[in-house]
DNA sequence: TCAAAAGTGTTTTATATACACCCATGT
DNA sequence: ACATGGGTGTATATAAAACACTTTTGA
């Protein structure tokens, strides 16, 4: 430990699990085709060294800004992957990040300079790059887990939302169909979603009202021992 | 990424923060007096070098071996650090992961070579070095909210328990007492608990019966979607 | 007027909570 | 015989689940 000798160290790099729900409601996870060795030619999650002046959260957010362009995402800490031989040229620790985003009301673009890129559903995921594939099996589980104690099902849609995107969100993510009376019962009955007075626009059919997640109100809520349930 | 050139890497470490559950059922964490510095003589997580040729897991369970001699114990990763000034003489990113060990059917040596090492009540830790107390206070957190979805509070307890003892594990770690019919309701409704036929020994009132939890039953039984809840 | 999705309550069932006394054992 | 914790059941309240029709709107 003191400074007296140098151990060589792994290589420390983020990848970034990026999901995005689109407008059909279906989940997505971006992938990029490496172009150079090892794996070249197959899809991998995005992601790259971690530079010595930024922390492991900046590593990923800057990953996520060269990927997609965005910002102002929700990202969470996922897991550390540290197997002996998941890179295969050289001793590689990756810290892994997932990050959710909404595809329905922006643009977001697939493929950055040269290289390929784009969204995959989760039931077409081609052969993945490195241990990419436990990485995403862990990201899936972790968001499944998730979705249903913090309200990060939100961070997928556009801000104002309807109570039938919402549940078909839920439905996606869990992969079970739940029931619309009780879904609206539970979620309207926590009294955090705000009637913006608005409603969705260009359906050929009863237009429904648009919500709005009240992020303050629960935050207050969560500090007197509210517990956010699904 | 290609070879030709490298990058300067963080310096990559393993903190253990280690949890163990007293003859008194208190829950204490493991610490370790520094002889070095930085920090030196404050209190510590145990902790090192991640090796070349070890994952982070078996880096974690030599920290362990090394710091308390046993092996066999039950260790989760908890989370990544790697804030740039969280070590002043380098950055240096750590995984950091938590044991849970029963101190009340084994002796543990708490301090190895020349180093200081004690158990402490949560009640009563010391400023820590570098941002261990940070990374504590992610351990506590977390061994709250997974005891409740996850049966394993049993670790902390010997294999053979008693249901008072079991009941008094969690109104620590929950830090709130629970009703005694009910909790033994719960618990035993669940069917997992094995009757032993044997009795706690010298104690000078009835005797409790000593349970032992079916692990394999448990795993069979989550495969078909069962979820262990306190 | 038809199609398509929005919106709405009640009954039943299951789960959680509250609560107090007798039992077995060692001293 | 007394002190100490072990062990047990029921009634009430709360939450989850099941379930079907009317409303609104645009085409």
């Amino acid at each position: 430990m003191p400074h007296t000798y140098e151990y060589p160290r792994p290589a420390l790099t983020v990848d970034c699990i990026i999901f995005g729900l689109d407008a059909k409601l279906e989940l997505k996870v971006m992938l990029i085709q490496r172009d150079i060795p090892p794996f070249q030619g197959q899809w991998a999650i995005p992601g790259g060294f971690v530079r010595m002046d930024e922390t492991l959260e900046q590593a990923a957010l800057r990953e996520l800004q060269e990927e997609t362009g965005i910002h102002d995402v929700y990202l969470e800490q996922l897991y550390t992957f540290g197997d002996l031989e998941r890179d295969p040229r050289d001793r590689t620790v990756t810290v892994a990040y997932y990050a959710l985003i909404n595809l329905i009301e922006q643009q977001i673009q697939a493929s950055t300079d040269a290289r390929e890129a784009d969204w995959f559903s989760l039931h077409a995921i081609p052969s993945l790059a490195f241990d990419h594939e436990q990485i995403l099996q862990k990201a899936i589980a972790r968001l499944r887990s998730k979705i249903r104690y913090e309200p990060i099902g939100f961070e997928l849609l556009p801000k104002k939302f309807t109570l039938t995107q919402l549940q078909k969100l839920y439905e996606t993510v869990l992969a079970r169909d739940l029931d619309k009376r009780n879904f609206r019962k539970k979620l309207l009955s926590m009294d955090l979603l705000l009637d913006t007075g608005e409603l969705e626009q260009g359906v050929s059919h009863r237009a429904a009202k648009l919500y709005q997640f009240d992020e303050t109100k629960y935050l207050q809520l969560k500090q007197k021992g509210f517990n956010f349930e699904i």
